[in-house]
DNA sequence: CATATTTGACCGCT
DNA sequence: AGCGGTCAAATATG
């Protein structure tokens, strides 16, 4: 359930990651600190401000959602845990039944301060209630569509306790609506989403959908074993990375909101189509973390087109990086 | 008036 | 029995 692509089939592997992550961030931090450009330092530092609260979250997260989950089945087999299959003897009926479940941590950044940012999703609350042991309620929220449009997905959100501006927030089950009433932020989602629905889910259109296709169309050298098709849905929500990738776009939901992205510039998601010639090469991995942050939720449905140079400046790598990763990009900006 | 939120009641699971 | 999740009537909002 909470699996990440670390190959450890838990979070030390990925918080392991981001550690190397934020090696290689202070090592360019380094290289330009006494350069002519503070403003990318500044941005250097940020990122690794941001990875490392997120390794502490996920440290934190791992140690009470995951040991909860762990403890009740404490039993199963250690190499199971990463298929949702942990309840191999009561396959009966559990409460959350099939429904997808994905954990986010967001932060009030892009929000109002009372709520984290806009996922480009509808959402209407349909209760509240206080959790035992928790210092703040808990928000249920349903799809604005489920009545209209039969959408079952639903969200929980709920402030952490550590962190008052920070939420955790919990997705269950997989939009199969149109959101064509969007009205407000993501007007322009809905062309979107008559034209690539798969992109509907993405939170940031433009940003995700750019990894989507890099991860679908790219052949990737993984860093640990190759994922099933079934861990691929749940990678990105309890790693702290901020995107989720997955090569079957349609059963994707709900990514996790970026706090700031480069991507502040219009794009069109079919712009960034998945080459249908490179359907068997759709393993996903786990990517050193692009850093792509501040999200605004009014970047919701935006489009944006942008080119491989301004792509790899905004994501601060060097044209080679992606060489580094095994990419092979040739197919990607045509 | 239509739609969204609030909130106590209800229900199923452990 | 207690908890978490959902329902639905009352209320708020535009």
């Amino acid at each position: 359930m909470a699996s990440v692509v670390d190959g450890n089939g838990g979070s030390g592997g990925l918080v392991v990651t981001e550690l190397g992550h934020i090696k290689e961030l202070v090592t360019q931090l380094e290289v330009h600190l006494g350069g002519s450009s503070p403003d990318l330092c500044k941005q250097l530092a940020s990122q690794i401000s941001s990875i490392t609260e997120r390794s502490i979250s996920l440290l934190i997260t791992t140690s009470t959602l995951d040991g909860a989950r762990k403890r009740s089945a404490a039993a199963a087999s250690p190499l199971s845990d990463a298929s949702d299959a942990p309840f191999v003897k009561a396959t009966k009926k559990r409460k959350t039944k099939n429904k997808e479940r994905h954990e986010v941590r967001v932060s009030t950044a892009g929000g109002d301060g009372d709520h984290p940012a806009d996922d480009c999703h509808s959402w209407r609350k349909y209760g509240q209630k206080e959790i035992l042991g928790a210092k703040h309620p808990r928000g249920y929220y349903r799809c604005t569509h489920r009545h209209s449009q039969g959408c079952a997905a639903t969200k929980q959100v709920q402030r952490t306790d550590e962190d008052p501006t920070f939420f955790d927030v919990v997705y269950l089950g997989e939009h199969t609506c149109v959101q064509s009433q969007r009205a407000s932020a993501a007007a322009g989602q809905a062309a979107a989403d008559a034209q690539a629905p798969e992109y509907k889910y993405n939170a940031n259109p433009g940003a995700s959908s750019l990894l989507q296709s890099l991860t679908s169309s790219l052949t990737v050298k993984a860093e640990g074993p190759a994922v099933e098709p079934e861990q691929q849905l749940l990678q990105g929500w309890d790693a702290p990375a901020p995107f989720c990738f997955s090569s079957t776009p349609a059963t994707a939901s709900g990514c996790l909101v970026p706090e700031r992205s480069p991507f502040s510039a219009p794009s069109t998601s079919d712009n960034w189509g998945v080459s249908p010639a490179t359907s068997d090469s759709n393993r996903v991995v786990s990517f050193p973390p692009f850093e792509v942050t501040l999200y605004r939720s009014s970047s919701c449905g935006d489009d944006v087109q942008f080119g491989f140079e301004e792509v790899m400046s905004a994501l601060d790598r060097p044209d080679g990086f992606l060489d580094d990763l095994d990419i092979d990009i040739s197919s990607f900006f045509a």
